[in-house]
This record gives C-alpha cells, sequence and structure tokens, in this order.
DNA sequence: TAATCGAATGTAAGCTGTTACATTGAATGG
DNA sequence: CCATTCAATGTAACAGCTTACATTCGATTA
C-alpha cells in the first residue's frame, strides 16, 4: 500500500491555503465550506489527483466503512448471487465488503464473526438465525449492527432481510397436496446449525400433518449438499415407503439429485413420483423433468440487506425488517398422481 | 468498530511496565524480546482480552494484509469454489479478502482496481488477461503484486495460477476428432474483454482446422451466459449446418443449454449431435445425456494463486507462475457420429 | 453603538500502533 | 582492566486523517 509520493491532504492544504481541517470539511461535509473554497479546494483534489488514504480515515473517524458477510459457503450459486448484490449496492455507498465462509457450521461461523469483528467491520451480514449463544452474546454485548438474510421472522429485535423459510415449504407442501398427493416424503437438508433447512422441514411436515384427508409424511431424510446425497435419500425414502407419490425437497440440489437417480432407476417423474425443489438455481431448468420449485428473490434480499445495514450505520430512522416473497415455479416435476397410485392411499 | 473500553496497547504496556515498543514487539519478532518479558507479556495480553487494532497497525506498518479479488461475477460456482480456497488460504496466514464483480465488463474491472488499490490492498487476484491499457499501466507504475488466475501462458513476467485454456480446449477437440466427428461446431462465450473465452475458441478451432482427413469447423458462434443463450445458439448451428455431429462449448452452462434445446427439439443427443462443455460444474452431472467435459481443479487453483501472493508479499524468493492441469471427465454427452451422419462428409 | 450571533476557518489533540534511533548494561576479547 | 559488541529495552517521531474547541469577523439586534 505504499503509495510514494502520492499527495496526502496536508499538500492539497497548503496548495490551497487552508488547513487541513477545511479539507477534510470539504470532503466529508461540504456544506460546511464556503462556496468558493470549497470549488477550489475540489479543482485541487481533481488537479493533484489525490485520495485520501482509506486506512487513516478509518482510524481517525473510528468508522471502517467495512461490512462483513459470513455465509454458509461461496460454492453455490443461491447465495452467491444475494451477496453479489448485497456487494454492490454497499459499493454505491463507498462500503466494501469483507467475505467469510462457514462451511455450514457455527463454531466456524463463530470464529469468523470475531475476527471480523477484530478487523472492525462496521456490521456484519449473517445468514439465518442459527449461531452458539457465545456468538449471540457477543454480537449482543458488543453492539455490532448486523441483519440476517435468508430468514424472516416478526416479533423478535432482530433485524431481517429475508423470507419466511417455513410458509414457503407450507405453500409448496399445499401446492403438492391440492394436486391430490397424499404419500408425501420429505427430503431436508442437514437442519443442524441451519433453521432454513429446520424450516422448511417442518414447514413440509406441519402443513401434511394437519391436511387431513388421510394425508402422511411417508418419511423425512435429512441429507448433505451434493447430488449424490439427494440420490440416495431418494433412494431410502421409495425403499422404505414404495406407497410414495411424491417428495418435496429442501433444496435444488437434493432434488436433482432425487430426480437424476429416478431417472437411474426408471422410476418416472413425475408420473410414478412428482419431486419439488427450492432455491431455483440453473440445475432446476436443467434437469429432466424440470423442477417445480420455490423462487427465492435474492438480488432483492441481498439489495435490502445492504439497505438495512446502512440505515443501521446512519442511524437515522430505525431499521425495520424486510420480508421479501416467494413464489412457487410451475415445471414439470411435480403433476398429479397416477390414479393407481392414488386409489392405494 | 467502536470498542468502548477495550484496551489497547498501552493499557498493556503499563499492566506489564515496559514501553509499548516491547508489546509490540512482542507480538511481532517475539524473538526480539528476552523471554521472561515475553512470557510476562503474552500472559497480560490473554488476561486483557487485548486485540491489536487492525487498523492502526496498517497505518502505522504501511501493509494492510488485505488483498481485493476482482471476479467477473460471483453467481457462477465456477469462480466462487476457487475464490472460496483462495479465501481461505489466505485466511490461515492472517490476511483478508475484499471481493468485488465486473459483470465481464474491463471499464468496469478498471474501477474495482482503482478502488481496491485506494482502500490499500497488498495484492490482487485478477482473473485472465484482458484488461484495459489504462489498467495494465496502472497495475505496472504502482507495481502492485498481483496474481492472474483462469488463465496461464508463460513466457512473460506475469504471474499466473492457472491453466492453458488453448491447450484444454485443443485437446477436447482432439478427443472429439478422434471419436469420428468431422463436422463440428463451436459454441463459446462472448470473447471480448474475455480471454479465456477466446482461447478457447482458438484451441477448438485451431485443432480442428488443423486436424486434415475433411475435419472442418461448421460454424463458430458467440453466445452469452445463460442456459437460454447456449439453446438459442445451438438451434442457429444446427440451422445452418444441419450436418453438424458435434459441438464443442466454451462452457458447462452453453451446453447444457444446448443439450436441454436439443432434447426440446427432438435432436438426440449423442445419436444425432454430441456435445461438450467446459468447466465441470454441478449442471454437467445432471443435464441428459450427463455432460462430456473439462474439469478445472479450481481448489488448487484458488489455493495456489494465494500461496503466490503471499510469497510475492513477503518477497523472501521470487514467485513463480504454477499452472494447474486439467482433465477431460468423459460422460454421456458425446459418443462416435452415427454411420448415416458420418458418411456425409 | 455595543452586545450577540453565527458562518467560515484554524489549531491541535487525538486515533493506535510501528520502528528508527538511542540508551543501558553485561559479556567478550585482547 | 578497558574497549568493543550485542541483546534488551526505551524514546519519540511518525502514519494521514477527523473533530472538538477556539478564533475571527461581518451581520443583526436592541
Amino acid at each position: 500500500m505504499t503509495k510514494p509520493g502520492y499527495p496526502t491532504i496536508d499538500d492539497v492544504a497548503r496548495a490551497a491555503n487552508v488547513s487541513t481541517a477545511t479539507i477534510s470539511r470539504a470532503i466529508n461535509t461540504p456544506s460546511k465550506v464556503a462556496k468558493p473554497t470549497r470549488e477550489r479546494i475540489e479543482a485541487l483534489i481533481q488537479e493533484m489527483g489525490y485520495t485520501p488514504n482509506h486506512w487513516s480515515r478509518v482510524l481517525a473517524s473510528k468508522r471502517s466503512n467495512t461490512i462483513g458477510a459470513i455465509i454458509p459457503t461461496m460454492a453455490n450459486s443461491m447465495f452467491a448471487s444475494g451477496l453479489q448484490a448485497f456487494q454492490e449496492r454497499l459499493a454505491e455507498s463507498d462500503m466494501t465488503m469483507l467475505v467469510a465462509s462457514t462451511g455450514y457450521d457455527s463454531e466456524s461461523e463463530w470464529h469468523q464473526i470475531r475476527a471480523l469483528i477484530a478487523q472492525g467491520v462496521d456490521g456484519l451480514l449473517l445468514i439465518g438465525e442459527s449461531r452458539t449463544p457465545e456468538a449471540q452474546d457477543f454480537l449482543k454485548t458488543r453492539a455490532i449492527p448486523y441483519v440476517i438474510s435468508w430468514s424472516y421472522r416478526s416479533g423478535t429485535d432482530l433485524i431481517f432481510a429475508g423470507f419466511d423459510n417455513y410458509q414457503a415449504a407450507a405453500n409448496m407442501a399445499t401446492t403438492v397436496l391440492d394436486m391430490g398427493h397424499r404419500h408425501i416424503g420429505i427430503l431436508g437438508g442437514v437442519s443442524t446449525d441451519n433453521d432454513r433447512a429446520r424450516e422448511r422441514i417442518n414447514g413440509f411436515k406441519d402443513t401434511i400433518d394437519a391436511f387431513g384427508d388421510g394425508a402422511k409424511v411417508t418419511g423425512v431424510i435429512e441429507a448433505g449438499y451434493s447430488l449424490t446425497d439427494g440420490g440416495d435419500a431418494f433412494a431410502d425414502i421409495m425403499r422404505h415407503a414404495p406407497q410414495t407419490t411424491a417428495i418435496v425437497c429442501g433444496n435444488d440440489v437434493l432434488a436433482a439429485g432425487a430426480i437424476v437417480r429416478a431417472n437411474q432407476q426408471n422410476v418416472k417423474v413425475p408420473c410414478e413420483v412428482s419431486i419439488t425443489g427450492f432455491d431455483d438455481i440453473d440445475l432446476s431448468r436443467v434437469v429432466q423433468p424440470t423442477l417445480t420449485t420455490v423462487q427465492v428473490p435474492q438480488i432483492a434480499m441481498g439489495r435490502a440487506a445492504a439497505e438495512l445495514l446502512l440505515t443501521q450505520l446512519s442511524d437515522t430512522k430505525p431499521a425495520l425488517s424486510v420480508e421479501v416473497p416467494t413464489q412457487i415455479i410451475r415445471r414439470h416435476s411435480l403433476a398429479a398422481p397416477a390414479a393407481g397410485y392414488r386409489s392405494k392411499s
């Protein structure tokens, strides 16, 4: 970061024949500087190619203009595009983003939180609500502004920019039930350290259980993060509960894995068994049959999260959680159960 | 970043009855502090919960311990997992990563480079070689350490941690030719501002042109970044050059798009037309038929890039470019051309 | 006209470390 | 025993900006 010979605020001050304070004000609070002076300074800044040293600024102002984002993984387009939107919105306000990933592990998240705070970030973006008690305490006592994304819950003082996983899952379950399915398997992500996965599973489960008319959950499996995991879980469900006519999945990767496996095993989707996903990533448009899934407005969510963090930092008005809407995208992996299978119920 | 009441180096110095210089040395160059003193200081640091303020450190030492990564997009697992590996390696050496994305636009990249450097990053990770002349000049005159990933070229003083796109593409083309295909279409990414896309296309092209035995390129199309773009381009090629028996694609998204479209149009893959991809992302295992593609060792690449940056910064030994190997993954979208089609040639 | 005010600007004390240079004192060598 | 050296530590000058407080001076008010 050595910038040999690059002008400092002192150089500009000398050239403009004012004090450094005036330069600083001309930059940060222009209204406090008389117009002619300000214009002279601005011209000089241009001419000399002055850029304030970021770090000194941080040190002096006690604001780093940096926020940290801690996400489970980058290796999944699902978080990536939300994150990108988040970053872009921050950049518009001259803030920068530090990223860290946890591999879906709360201990690791706790470690990253400490690291980022030690670095002096002004705020944090966190995914979901599951974190270690230590982390929660820490966030509270240090009073670090943060927003939680990918989840939403009302009735707390936490600030969310996300959606209601439970409700979205419930809606999907309803859609599946409405098509006539009564024996439904649930294939979710691992719910340890992951409230989103848990909420989705519960949303599915509660809705099916409450539906009546003979609707029941034929099995609940939590699987890992790969296509293969999805495939294996699919095979499991079908082995133990062959009467299953639909499987609702906690994410698209698992769903796609399930479909691929079904194809291999010559189980016809959706004729014999319907499969639904969650997230609407690219995969869902490529897999055969294409996947009926829940679309999550990632870009909107990312921007909203950034916006909330920004208002928290400028503390003019209180930041209010925002809930973004999800939507069911109908494709071909969901259909009414075949009569033969249905009659079994 | 307000840490009210958190101890500073002064507090520790006072408690240990030494000067701040000694504390600083105990932390940064322990060998220069007598053992008993050092141990006393270390204990005190523990006890008081002292963490050096990152930013003052930066200001005083003129090293930010931060490096910037500028990638085309985050919304693609292709860069994401390499990036994650990069970040993890940096974290091991107590460095942090700032990310920015360009949307595949050089002007935007140039802007991001300036922004990150103004922020005082110690080094940069850049993708590929295409950048504006201004950016190149800037990097040279400022002498910022940087490494280029996702590309590799020998015979320059640039430092790479990547692979040879041209050669990898050429290998794929050879594989396709060896299976007997003679009329081959090329479906690449947009090559403006993108040397990787360009190299891949050239690698395909040159290899086919040079092969002899009647091998020829039936068309070259550059398409955008979506599945649909791939599908449209596929349709185009098949319309204008129906004798085509294989299409080599510059990335998996385009290839998957092509396959999906082929399925819709009832063109049998691979019987009527073979399709190959590049990158080996998840999609390639899900699409039907599964995609024969070029696998890129992203994790290794990311770590290598971090390693190179780190050695450049510690400037003990010179950093030498590393080339990672790519590999062709054979799946089902590539087969020998059907006799009927082949005889046409 | 003197008192009051407020806009524009200056002064200088931070912010929290790092590090070149200075000092001390004990060990080593001739 | 004196000169030299070196390890351990201290002193204090930065790094480059922000900002509370002080100053100046022309305009307003009673």
